[in-house]
DNA sequence: ACAAAACGATTGGCTTAATCGATGGCACCG
DNA sequence: CGGTGCCATCGATTAAGCCAATCGTTTTGT
């Protein structure tokens, strides 16, 4: 009954809506603009709806409706691609571009080894990195930005599917000559008594951390927070107090000769402190399968020490 | 990069998923076989998949990747009809077919009522109704068949909004000369010592009767399970023991003479014994700001005795 | 304030691509 | 062994999309 708009024509118009200019968004089309501005037009006849304030004829200011149809085009754009995409995928899996979205408590302590295995297992596999906080790497991720990431579980995002890689047990690091040394593993406890260092509001690791030592997340306005690992490990070694690391940032070489001393978490049985990684991605995206295979070569990386 | 399927050719392949035959499919879309033919084999060029099985040549066959290609190729068409859907809504709103599916504990007590007062709310909206349970509606909708439910909340779904609508407290139905009736309303924990009858499984409201009651849902295996709430009402009236209606279901003229009496239910302060009213709606359809403007008139249809 | 430049809409001519009707090749049925 | 149903292929036709050039406004520069 009613003419489905033609994905030029939608292009046409995202285009004009991120540029603001039909001069630049033909270009970025790859057409003049004569082209666009008939086609924009076209689609203005054919949905019968005005997109655009037309009156004196100045840059273009897209009315409530405009917005709404740019936003349901960009939609029908990427479910249009998503058909190519899958066919691509299946064609040749893992290959050409994947855009992975790290957080800063993985990224410098498992690329170093991440990268090279899967530079072997996936020759033509061209990674684009970014690191950054779960928030962020999470509307990155549904938005189209980012592909696929790399993180601590569980996310609990809408429309969301992610897979379970690897266990990352947490362990106590301490100054030298610290009383606690005495005890070859820490209770959570003893823990509890002392000033717990931790990263900067953000770090999905503070609030595990916290966790784990049944902290409250507000407990104490304390203006030690780290801003990276390094830092962390760098104020543990001045006395400031004691912290915990992920063990993959130890064997991925946070230490780096800082005189910490780390010791083991008297965990209760059956239940391990720390961290769980995974992988992340849109639950529509048409490369799940590829992601899933993913996975073992991330979980080699993980526990080659 | 990739070039994008025209909707054309998606249109041809869930029509030929869907009939299984080129010339019906060709029907279908209102093309000839061979145009049709022409534009699958298009369509597996382009992408460079083999879509079907082309062996012998007899009926169409998919190949594992030629079904996914049908499911992305539905989402994207949903997608396109969509960018034309929200402009035809915004431009004649409540307009045009609206596919609603109703809850049967609610349709038959409040539909005649509630369409004559769509009917004059909005004259131009054609109705088109189906009744069943919560499980089948929810499944319908997110499938793309229904447009709009109206149910009892909360429905929890993924991808699907819900606005309420409107509160159904419960009364207690009971037998001439019951004991209990002495009393001028009732304490749940009379009611509990009373054979509670129900609806049969699937119906929520079964559910909810159980849950007011504070009764664990596998709660002895009664095969008393009625059908329907006049079936219900018989039973009470029957001297088989008691239940509890909904009050929409009493003025929507449940009990038609039945020798049943009803008593309020005492229910603890600030706490209402009932059921929540509310439509759902796929979030993503173009037709939510129609939806919630028709609660009003629901909510008037309901509260009008 | 005036001229120049920038911007978007319009027009006419062209090329590409989709569709049709007819035909060919292949299995399966009677 | 011919008949029938079904899908692929072929050439002609038509419609749609695109470009280059131009026009009418609005904005900018001095």
């Amino acid at each position: 009954m009613a003419p489905l708009p033609s994905p030029q024509q939608l292009r046409y118009l995202v285009a004009l809506a991120d540029l603001g200019h039909f001069g630049r968004a033909a270009t970025a089309c790859t057409v003049t603009q004569s082209t666009l501005s008939a086609g924009i037009i076209a689609l203005e006849r054919q949905l019968d709806a005005s997109i655009l304030e037309r009156g004196p004829a100045k840059r273009p200011v897209f009315t409530p409706l405009g917005l709404e149809l740019v936003g349901r085009a960009r939609a029908a754009l990427g479910a249009l691609s998503a058909v190519a995409e899958t066919a691509a995928a299946a064609r040749d899996p893992l290959t050409g571009p994947l855009r992975l979205g790290i957080i800063p408590t993985i990224g410098p302590f498992l690329l170093p080894r991440l990268m090279p295995a899967l530079r072997r297992a996936f020759p033509r596999l061209r990674l684009w990195l970014r690191e950054d906080l779960t928030d962020r790497l999470t509307e990155d991720l549904q938005g189209g930005r980012l592909d696929l990431l790399l993180l601590a579980l569980p996310a609990n995002l809408p429309d969301t599917e992610t897979l379970r890689i690897a266990e990352d047990p947490f362990v106590a690091a301490l100054p030298q000559e610290h009383r606690l040394l005495e005890q070859p593993q820490l209770s959570l406890a003893a823990l509890g008594g002392e000033r717990l260092l931790l990263l900067e509001d953000g770090h999905c690791l503070r609030d595990q951390a916290l966790s784990a030592c049944a902290l409250p997340g507000a407990g104490g306005g304390d203006a030690f927070a780290a801003t990276s690992l390094h830092t962390l490990v760098q104020m543990v070694a001045g006395g400031l107090g004691i912290t915990l690391l992920p063990r993959l940032a130890v064997t991925g070489g946070v230490l780096a000769g800082a005189p910490v001393v780390l010791r083991p978490i008297d965990s209760p049985p059956g239940m391990v402190m720390g961290r769980t990684l995974g992988l992340a991605w849109r639950g529509r995206s048409p490369r799940a399968a590829e992601f899933r295979s993913l996975a073992p070569v991330i979980a080699e990386a993980i526990a080659a020490a």
